[in-house]
DNA sequence: ATGAAAGCGCTAACAT
DNA sequence: ATGTTAGCGCTTTCAT
């Protein structure tokens, strides 16, 4: 095997190769790399030899040469959570293609550990950083002056000069709020997380606007709470209180939702007979163990990983785009919790 | 900030250190790195221009020169799913400590494109990889003859010569069953996920054993199905009705146990007065949204992947410890599915 | 106590 | 068309 699986023992060099093939170590070199000139019959020679010994190039020589590492360093705040793991997982495919690997860090939320974090990454010479985030709140700038470039992903920085992709939730809202008067709605609440998190009011932006955009408006008023299961229990008791007509609700959560959706279901109202549910982060496990499933929105974290990965490399490659916080399209994914008969 | 934050423009080399310090560039590595013999006063004088200049030592050269690259590879083919973070999150933090970066990359479950990260690994000079999985259940060895050591982390090599690291199901099992028993409860269901799981098997062998022990059995028979809510939702009334009188059921998940709380609700059995619940796994978004809140058996994951991780860094360090499968015990994390007034 | 020099594995000028 | 050489940034003998 070992032309295909570098196999233990002393490493192979082009030197080794060179030899080989019965050639100077610079003409190895080139023919390994494809550039220069020189006959065919030589370079399938060294090629040939490289196979057989099982040659791998050092990266650390070739980076040392050349300035460039092919690394990128992935910090997350988020422990791997929930919402950072889509788009790193969107990240680090879209850097594998290009390849470039991914050198990964957690800091807990510790601004010390993420230091500490930064300046290792910078250490090894990673040529960008991705920041992860557990929700989308502004936060402090890893720092101005970096030698390296630095995109924020599921997370903003407060910095307007650096550049930042947040998922669309006021258009995830409207993706909700149009869903819900598509199909004959009009009497929609709105059951949400803390008023802290801009996530929070921007979705209950978009679902007002549509809403006044057809002259009506949230039913009752957005109840603001946690973002749990609990608060939707507590959140649907208050709703069906101030207005027992109430025929959707639009929740900020999924775990939101499937609390409304087991008090709806107590309280004898059927969903989405009686009152259509639509949930938020189209989270699997939350979204289809409820009862029924539930139409959600997605805030597509895959894609947002993905660009942020893409911007780095743009960035990288020394094609900057402009700076700020961008905004990434969700989409709305409809299962039985709005629809009949599924 | 140039003192401690490597600022854009040109790297400062050691080079520019000595030069600034006034002194050679082999004198200037040794006061850096603490060796050799020399005046206090040069040793200062390097390290304050060090400081001064933000110098920061290529670690491609040094490892180009030292042959290590204090990078390990972490790989793992549950796309970063709920069950591997935990372990990888294990991995970093003690890799961290030993100022190991971790290079990341997630294989999709395809062969091919595990292959191809292991050579990508192998590539960039890794001293060592960490194997993760969405499952415990075996899977081929990612190489026989890999130039660097691996240790398998809640997933488990079918080549004995590794070493791999999973939860103690059946430890799991006899923990929930002890506890039960403990609690006052005789009849004792149990439904779990899939019987082609090892886990699942594992996890009643262990409730098995404690039961026959105790001179009992399960109630009905163990209950094989899917590792969903929809799952316990049934298994519920299939063990109702198999056994009306049944007093505890031990699920082999958190989503079966949720399942089977929301079926118990509904039949107007209490929980845990009339029937007590325990689940598996500890996954809190589940375990806590869940009503009452489980009491559940935690395989700590983290630990799992600190293990691992320094394992891993014996190995790396000349001190190879066994091979083969290695358990790590599991805990209980009681709440009020099993404990009234909570 | 300090400096000079060799070399880690590789690439890219420059010679031949 | 091929070989020789000079480094990339660093550590480590070996001279001084």
């Amino acid at each position: 095997m070992s032309n295909s699986m570098q196999e233990a023992g002393r490493t192979v060099t082009i030197r080794d190769v060179a030899a080989a093939a019965g050639v100077s170590i610079g003409t190895a070199s080139k023919a390994l790399n494809g550039v220069g000139r020189m006959r065919q019959e030589t370079r399938a020679r060294v090629m040939a030899a490289a196979r057989q010994l099982g040659f791998r190039p050092n990266p650390l020589a070739q980076g040392l040469l050349g300035g460039r590492t092919y690394t990128v360093g992935l910090i997350t705040c988020d422990s791997f959570g929930r919402f950072s793991i889509p788009v790193m997982l969107g990240a680090e495919d879209a850097l594998g293609d290009g390849q470039i690997s991914v050198l990964m860090c957690d800091t807990r939320d510790d601004p010390i550990r993420e230091r500490h974090h930064v300046e290792r990454l910078l250490d090894r010479r990673v040529e960008g950083v991705i920041v992860t985030g557990r929700r989308t709140e502004p936060r402090p700038s890893i720092g101005r002056d970096l030698p390296v470039p630095v995109v924020y992903a599921m997370t903003q920085s407060l910095d307007p000069s650096d550049l930042s992709l947040i998922p669309d939730d006021e258009g995830g809202g409207v993706l909700a709020a149009q869903h819900l008067l598509a199909t004959g709605r009009t009497r929609i609440g709105h059951i949400t997380g803390p008023h802290g998190f801009q996530a929070a009011r921007k979705r209950a932006a978009g679902l007002g606007t549509v809403l006044s955009d057809a002259g009506l408006r949230v039913s009752g008023e957005v109840l603001y709470g946690e973002w749990s299961e609990e608060w939707g229990r507590q959140g649907a008791d208050i709703l069906l209180r101030t207005d027992p007509g109430v025929d959707a609700i639009f929740c900020g959560s999924d775990q939101i939702a499937r609390g409304v959706a087991e008090t709806l279901r107590e309280r004898g109202r059927r969903v989405p007979d009686d009152v259509a549910l639509v949930g938020f982060d189209n989270w699997e496990p939350m979204a289809l163990g409820s009862r029924p499933p539930l139409t959600t929105v997605d805030m597509n974290l895959n894609e947002i990983g993905r660009l942020a990965a893409r911007h780095l490399l743009d960035i990288i490659a020394g094609r900057p785009g402009e700076a700020g916080v961008r905004t990434v399209p969700a989409r709305l994914v409809v299962r039985a919790s709005t629809r009949h008969g599924t």
